[in-house]
DNA sequence: CGCCGAGTTGAACTGAATCAAGAAACGTGG
DNA sequence: CCACGTTTCTTGATTCAGTTCAACTCGGCG
């Protein structure tokens, strides 16, 4: 809770009055390994923070293949925001890939929320428009990158994935096979 | 500038007095074919409606090869926001195809907007959720679909490009070269 | 009328997909 | 703590979509 806190201060100002009323909202949920934040055909119901652990999103075509979209990161906010703001089912999987503790706020406590406290409307604006930024260098790298090129940014940019999770999944995150990221791993290597 | 309210008025109820006061920061601009909304280097200083007309979103590598990214939308905000949130200069080229009609907003005095209107600091975060949505579809498809299937997406979503957008412009947006493009045409038809 | 950029078509090449099999790592139950 | 079965990773052979290089056509414009 106190990393959410000094993860928006970092952004905004809070008073003490409003950081008491928001964060009264927010419940803390611990789910372990393995088991599913959300399931495909569900609806988002929560904006969830991450205090500590790993979620895994994917898609899963008619044959069953799975498609890994991203993956969470620790002291940040998650992202099935496409069924969060549509409020309808959402297409992506979460799974939780080691025991993770999150800190949430439901759908209609944050719309009270931004309707009662300003700041709170600013720090989801400024939060979705750091969303965008990170969207935007994806598009980027899938239109101008090779395999190579985004498994080696990755690689820079959260060498713990590669550590904790499967090459299968980096692997269809990066937008390959787990058969061509091998060959890739060994040509770098 | 009718076009303008409309379009927030769809997602927002905005009063008569903060739409005059919001609507006075506007100033209307107009952009003849073959000029520059923005170039690389320079930094985006306006968030931008677009009235009527085209631009193109492109970014060059080193050896000027070009690679279009998107394009606007009449009725629709325009997308430099890596330079316009970050205040740093601009990766992308935004090159007018078509004369073009545009308002726009300083970011100052957006800045200011947000800080005295509630209402604005609302629209800000809708339309930047509404456009999280457009980039993650657009991610999805680069993971889950063939270039085939996304030209025919852009054929079904936005068929006047097709009319009014050179194919080598629509090739790179879709991640492919103008040859490939031109065969993938011939296949569907 | 001639030029130039855009689009098409062909041929050779390449990176990655697919299919398949074997090796390594992992987890679970005894 | 070991043994077994399952999943993950690697490697090889083949196929395929898309790239690259190159030549040619077409349409618009000076």
């Amino acid at each position: 809770m106190q990393r959410l806190h000094q993860f928006l201060q970092k952004q905004v100002d809070i008073s003490n009055e409003d950081w008491l009323l928001f964060s009264s909202r927010f419940e803390e949920k611990i789910y372990p390994a393995k088991s599913f934040y959300l399931k495909a055909g569900e609806t988002e119901n929560y904006l969830t923070f991450v205090d500590r652990g790993l979620v895994r999103f994917y898609v899963e075509d008619m044959e069953g293949n799975e498609t890994t979209v991203g993956f969470s990161f620790e002291g940040w906010f998650l992202n099935v925001f496409s069924s969060f703001y549509t409020r309808k089912p959402s297409m992506y999987y979460g799974e939780i890939l080691i025991e993770t503790s999150l800190w949430r706020i439901h759908y209609d406590d944050l719309q009270e929320m931004y309707n009662r406290l300003k700041i709170v409307e600013r720090i989801g604006r400024l939060a979705t428009e750091q969303l965008v930024l990170l969207k935007s260098e994806r598009e980027l790298s899938f239109l101008t990158k090779s395999a190579e090129e985004r498994y080696l940014d990755l690689f820079n940019k959260a060498p713990h994935l590669l550590q904790q999770v499967p090459l299968k999944y980096l692997a269809s995150y990066i937008g390959v096979t787990p058969q061509a990221l091998s060959r890739i791993r060994k040509r770098i290597s």
